[in-house]
DNA sequence: TAGTGGTCTAGACCACTGA
DNA sequence: CAGTGGTCTAGACCACTAG
């Protein structure tokens, strides 16, 4: 009777305690503040380690939750809006483009890409390399590939690699008519090197987002731009940065 | 010596497990096998269960693979590329839906959907339950409130609630010129009732998919939909089909 | 060096499925 | 009913961070 209610239908403990711990995420914690450690909050709530740590993925999940190695757990400032897809279609390398390139290759590509940019595999591709910052932070890390095929004045280019032949290729690109662009998001979990960019470690959750650029009727290019899943919300529509931020509802009981 | 190579900085267990799995089942496996139950895997590869399961949920986050309770673990088939904005802006319920009506409330909407939708916490609000079924598997469901204020024909309906309450609400709609619409997608956990529509456990991954439907300058609908992470890739732009599957390169060594 | 989160183990029991 | 994945425990050690 001195409980709550008797669950004829009991929850897992890691589910009830994220509920318990996302409610008083809401009341009691303010953001940036540092939670007590797991051991000693599953001392607090009478569970095993390894279920708190459960709960907390599921919070770092949901992106209310930071965890950092050696320093502790956070509470996570609301994710931040990056726009993806806008109206007005426009070259990666364009003006207002929110990324800056890192570095260049040409080389083949993998499998998986060739088959998308519909070229053979063996056929050189432009690999650029692309990071996203937002508000100090790194959010995306991007692969961009270009069939040599569709840039044929750039066979001469001395640069071999590196920022300037990114910024060679991408100046290129603007000089070709961009016809549409088609685009996709998917779960993923960061690659090693990728994780490293994001600092965060492999596995972790990103959002994959694909996008085809289409000129002269073909796949000019392809980029595969991996967002943090953790802190980021993709906008996309007329304008970015509206405020639609979904907490996700409480429990019904 | 007879180990394939000494690590010199290790990557954790579970994470190599990942990839070794991830391999076979490119190369020894076909959609909807079976594989081995989790016992005998973690036996096979010389680590404890928890390791195996850890390795295991990554492919599932991934799409990899599918698990269910009681039957065991089977090869995914490639995520199902569901449609989710278009260039034609239309409302939901038109002619073209993908979406089919389940249920209609009508109720003082959660504070989070209040402050999207601008209007006032007590003010009534519509809540339209639907879900969106691709392949004959489940693959969404949403909630859709939209403003009694922005309906007023529609006070006099007499059925109070259910699939006809809904219907009555989407075909209402259709009668406002529709001048826009904002979408923002995010990664997030499956609430229980969500959950159990998708076929999923509570706590699942999802894509939750706001979108902002805007009519006469003011936000006339909010949906909010929530598309199992495991089995969607959502595509944006002109045309919703192509194939561009993005599978996640090969671990650089 | 002390304290944090990350990995891993070897068990146990439960909830669910299908024959 | 037997067999599956899901949950949970109580430990251990490791990698990383910061004072």
């Amino acid at each position: 009777m001195g409980t709550t209610q008797l669950e004829s239908v009991p929850e897992p403990k890691y589910w009830h305690l994220r509920t318990v711990l996302s409610e008083a995420l809401d009341s009691e914690f303010s953001v940036g503040e540092i939670l007590p450690n797991e051991r000693e909050l599953a001392a607090r709530f009478g569970v095993a380690r390894a279920t708190l740590r459960q709960a907390l993925e599921q919070l770092e999940l949901e992106g209310r939750l930071q965890r950092r190695r050696g320093v502790g757990t956070t509470v996570a400032p609301p994710r931040v809006g990056v726009a993806v897809g806008t109206e007005q279609h426009a070259w990666p390398g364009a003006a207002d483009d929110a990324w800056h390139p890192v570095d260049c290759v040409q080389a083949a590509p993998p499998a998986a890409v060739a088959d998308a940019l519909e070229t053979d595999r063996d056929q050189p591709v432009h690999t650029v390399r692309r990071s996203r910052v937002s508000q100090g932070q790194p959010v995306a890390a991007e692969l961009l590939y270009i069939p040599a095929s569709s840039m044929p004045g750039l066979t001469a280019i001395d640069a071999p690699s590196g920022t300037a032949r990114a910024r060679a290729v991408l100046r290129e690109l603007q000089h070709l008519e961009l016809e549409g662009q088609e685009q996709a998001v998917e779960l993923g979990s960061a690659r090693a090197d990728d994780a490293k960019e994001l600092d965060r470690l492999p596995g972790a959750p990103v959002l994959v987002v694909t996008t085809r650029f289409i000129a002269e009727g073909r796949t000019a290019a392809l980029s595969v731009a991996t967002y943090r899943a953790d802190t980021c919300r993709l906008t996309f529509g007329d304008s970015g940065g509206v405020e639609i931020h979904h907490r996700p509802e409480r429990q019904a009981s």
